[in-house]
DNA sequence: GGCCTGCGGGAGAGCGCTCTACCACGGCTG
DNA sequence: CAGCCGTGGTAGAGCGCTCTCCCGCAGGCC
């Protein structure tokens, strides 16, 4: 920077009144003159005043932030960490928290910074960064159920709050899904389409939501006759959707409906389908979960089971604001309802 | 928080030196007794001292962050700003950015805050947030040839690297690819494959590298006596190639060569030609462009030409670094050279 | 022995803001 | 007319750090 920035003192030197009347018309606080207020409108404009976040954050103790971050369990190396993010991304579902998140945080002008844990490193960098200030405090995606960060974040008693509720409890607030009404909806959907034998595609079943969407889909075939539903497991990518499509195929080439615990898995369960020369819908119902962007642009359009995604991460800033605020003291537990959308697959 | 974090004179104490010694072992400047270290250091550990970020920017005049800007051109409403970042995201392109992005910035202690300005409000708000000092410098991707941010950060004499060379030049550093190049490479391709009648789905005209790849791609094919190449254009979506494929479809089902300016529509075009009964590659070649994730996912697999995103955003953010450290006072402007990747879909 | 040099450490002045006193003043009441 | 408010403004003490001076001291040189 060249030219010094202009400070309150400036202001207050050009407009003729002391730097706390300045700084009561910038912050809109107490009873201020409207004459004098215009005076000192005035004398921001001409100096193109723009207030030191730096110098407002060392006194009020708030910053304008909140950590955004995606975590994971493993102990990767530096470089896998990088392809972490990439990898992170490339799941739409990452996409609809932020614009959730962007969209409760813009309108109070408070930003996301993007933070990446996926090392015991780097979780610690976290933790230190929020006690040295630089954020209020931090929502939390884990990628995986055992990921140590939400612990670290609690005994540090640094505001912050999970999307999904953690395997191991941990007093933090959380906002989550009701997965297991989730499955019941992709089961009863592909009973009522007529399907008779249906398998179904799960998530990491280390994932207490992938158990409670397997859960629910297995009980409510269960109440209608159907047990002993062929399973495989996947991992919530493409590639694994193929792989446990393929297995299932192996062993139950007769099946007729497929529910899989994520869109993408449902995409890459309907190409191994159409590989085999199935149809789909026609000859084998597929239904997915998530109503991921991808489920409208891949052929057949994904009927699917509906997670808000978007209103669940404005949800958890809000929480989370929440708690900075000291509104709200004790951890709070918000569960959505799922949703069926009804398109072409099923 | 509850109790009153240590501060540096808290550690000093406890060690029995001055704040300023404590400083320098945690800054690691100066010369300091090794002893003197030692005792520092477990004063530190004892209190469980974390320097206070704001006050350290104020003095240094230096944040920990940059702005990531995702930019538009619009005036879009802040429901609209919203589904803006969740449809950003969707393409895997923005996640490959973040990737390289943090690959730079996590080994230098730096971490991006994610900023949206798709409308004069929030392009307002970015150029503010600089000016206060809460973060050092911007890393802008714009979505639009048209985006005026670039050149407010410009005249603010805001420390700023684009991500492609913008429509009207500017006096920033940018990152870029040789698009011309790419086209030329995927020209190349379909001609030694045996393709005669070769169309392409462009990316939206009004884009600079859009108009490259053309170029380069026509370029090519008239040298080997190629001229009136069908184009349709696209905008770099899986439904605009959708569309952009059914035009060129009805227009040209001749067609035994396609490319297209990205791996989104290359995917649309494959799912419009397999709707009309052609097969691919066998019938209809299909080379797409960037090389992301969707192009090992979908079915073909897609023979692309790559775009090196993650050492692009890489090199952004250390320009960036350069920048905002005085090491480089002139626009600089880097471009990288695109890559043929063969897999099965040409 | 006097002087310079270099090293290691301390003192203290800000950085730019917020916010709690406190004060001046005019109009009302008793 | 003394006393009492409410209103609208000022003064100034920090917030927790960095960094420039400055000083004491040991060692080398003449």
């Amino acid at each position: 920077m060249s030219r010094q920035a202009p400070t309150l003192e400036d202001v207050a030197r050009e407009a003729g009144v002391s730097r706390a009347t300045v700084s009561r018309v910038v912050n809109g606080v107490r009873n201020v003159d409207p004459a004098i207020q215009d005076l000192v409108r005035r004398a921001i404009e001409r100096t193109g005043y723009a207030p030191n976040q730096a110098a407002r954050q060392l006194v009020t103790r708030r910053t304008t932030t909140v950590a955004l971050v995606v975590s994971g369990a493993g102990d990767a190396s530096d470089a896998e960490q990088n392809a972490f993010a990439t990898r992170v991304f490339a799941d739409p579902f990452f996409g609809r928290v932020v614009g959730g998140v962007v969209g409760h945080l813009r309108p109070r002008s408070m930003h996301p910074v993007l933070m990446f844990a996926e090392t015991p490193e780097a979780r610690r960098e976290v933790v230190a960064y929020l006690r040295q200030g630089g954020a209020d405090g931090a929502l939390v995606v884990s990628t995986h159920p055992e990921d140590p960060l939400p612990e670290l974040l609690a005994d540090a008693r640094l505001p912050a709050v999970l999307f999904a509720r953690p395997a191991r409890p941990v007093p933090l607030s959380h906002v989550d899904l009701a997965h297991r009404d989730g499955g019941r909806l992709a089961a009863d959907h592909l009973l009522a389409r007529g399907c008779r034998r249906i398998g179904t595609v799960t998530g990491p079943l280390a994932v207490p939501a992938s158990r409670e969407r397997l859960a629910g889909f297995r009980e409510t075939l269960a109440m209608h006759g159907h047990t002993g539903v062929p399973v495989a497991e996947g991992g919530f990518t493409v590639d694994s959707g193929m792989a446990a499509m393929t297995e299932l195929l192996a062993e139950h080439p007769d099946l007729d409906g497929v529910f899989t615990a994520n869109d993408l898995m449902a995409q890459g369960a309907v190409q191994i389908l159409r590989e085999h020369g199935r149809r789909v819908p026609r000859d084998v119902a597929v239904i997915g979960f998530d109503d991921s962007s991808v489920a409208v642009t891949c052929r057949p359009r994904l009927t699917t089971v509906r997670q808000p995604v978007e209103e669940m991460a404005a949800t958890m800033a809000r929480l989370l604001d929440d708690h900075i605020r000291g509104d709200r003291t004790e951890p709070a537990s918000v569960i959505f309802a799922p949703e069926l959308v009804v398109r072409d697959s099923a």
